[in-house]
DNA sequence: TAATCGTGGAC
DNA sequence: TGTCCAAGATT
């Protein structure tokens, strides 16, 4: 077989290839999703990890593979239960978008998953990241991976100091994690050496080559690591600072009658979108205060919530109020507590309803 | 392209 | 305790 890889970083590749591939073979955490090779079950895992913590994704996804353990069953689920088992992971387009991809894989792929890259990549949900990591760990093709991880340990061990969102910098990193995998496969000392190589990379961003304190004296490629022999791992990746948070206050009204409440359902394109809460308003200037249709009679708020949502820090302060039924236009659902908890709260609100 | 989308872990 | 940021995608 005639391979022709770039010369420049071949080189590296052929050293850092073989160190990482032994590394995960002894190091690797035994996550659930490493005990499986189903793509449905791979895939799954990899919406849940995006911009989520392994310990937070856990029993997110056993709950899932459990009530929805095959792509027939996520297609034909009702949006209420999904989005209940989604409840508190965040970035809610993800399920709907995890949802549509099932039912587009049920009527394009006679219900099972596609195994060429471009049909993953054509999924709602899935972009170059996600359908390189399933073409990888659930069928072992050659495909690069370039998520926080991997932009850590690439950009320190080539010494990249370019911000690693610039275009050129982004596209340098594709290159270098192709480059990897490529060598990867054509080695024939491991078992799904593509997949374990991706991962890896991830592993070792998230154990040893950490944001903060890496931990360099035991990494497997500290020895051709560039950052570590220049000191720069604090510098490297160059990210830019993000921007300060804004304050925000938010006051929620609980309104009670007859053992029900009254909650409403969040409208699509807002934050939280679909996601039930109790009604509220943005707390604003006494000049410019809204007329809102509830007088608040508790002399001290039921709970207050402080979180945050994107940029802002949030602060929600739950009161009991009445209805003042001269303005109100029937907006929302009376329910009863067994009831509420059947549904997916905003998180912050969740955490009222807790109060209850 | 840059802004937006959530939440909780970790230090 | 505030800040960063975690297996990104979409518009």
């Amino acid at each position: 077989m005639e391979v022709h890889a770039p010369q420049t970083t071949n080189h590296a590749a052929s050293k850092l290839v073989p160190l990482l591939l032994d590394w995960f073979a002894a190091n690797a955490r035994d996550l659930p999703w490493r005990r499986t090779r189903d793509p449905y079950a791979i895939w799954v895992s990899e919406i849940m990890l995006q911009q989520t913590q392994v310990k937070t994704v856990i029993p997110y996804w056993e709950r899932w593979m459990s009530e929805l353990p095959t792509i027939e069953a996520l297609a034909t689920a009702s949006a209420s239960k999904i989005h209940k088992m989604w409840e508190g992971l965040g970035y809610y387009t993800r399920v709907r978008n995890l949802q549509r991809a099932a039912q587009q894989i049920v009527w394009q792929h006679v219900g099972k998953f596609p195994k060429k890259f471009e049909d993953i990549l054509a999924l709602p949900g899935i972009g170059r990241y996600t359908a390189g990591a399933v073409s990888s760990i659930a069928f072992n093709q050659p495909r690069p991976i370039v998520d926080g991880n991997v932009i850590r340990v690439i950009s320190r061990v080539f010494g990249i100091t370019t911000d690693p969102r610039e275009k050129k910098t982004n596209a340098q990193l594709w290159v270098l994690a192709e480059d990897l995998v490529l060598h990867a496969a054509r080695t024939a000392r491991h078992a799904s050496p593509c997949s374990h190589l991706n991962q890896s990379l991830m592993e070792l961003g998230a154990l040893v080559c950490t944001p903060r304190s890496p931990k360099c004296d035991v990494c497997p490629i500290n020895k051709l690591c560039v950052s570590q022999k220049e000191g720069l791992q604090e510098q490297i990746p160059n990210l830019s600072k993000r921007e300060a948070a804004t304050a925000r206050r938010f006051i929620a009204f609980v309104v009670q009658r007859d053992g029900k409440y009254l909650v409403r359902q969040r409208p699509a394109s807002v934050v939280n979108a679909h996601l039930w809460e109790f009604p509220n308003i943005e707390a604003t200037t006494a000049r410019q205060k809204s007329a809102a249709p509830f007088e608040v009679f508790s002399a001290k708020p039921l709970c207050t919530i402080k979180h945050s949502i994107t940029r802002y820090r949030i602060t929600l302060e739950a009161w009991r109020a009445k209805l003042d039924e001269a303005s109100s236009k029937n907006s929302g659902r009376w329910l009863n507590l067994s009831q509420l908890r059947k549904l997916a709260f905003a998180s912050a609100h969740k955490k009222v309803l807790a109060h209850l």
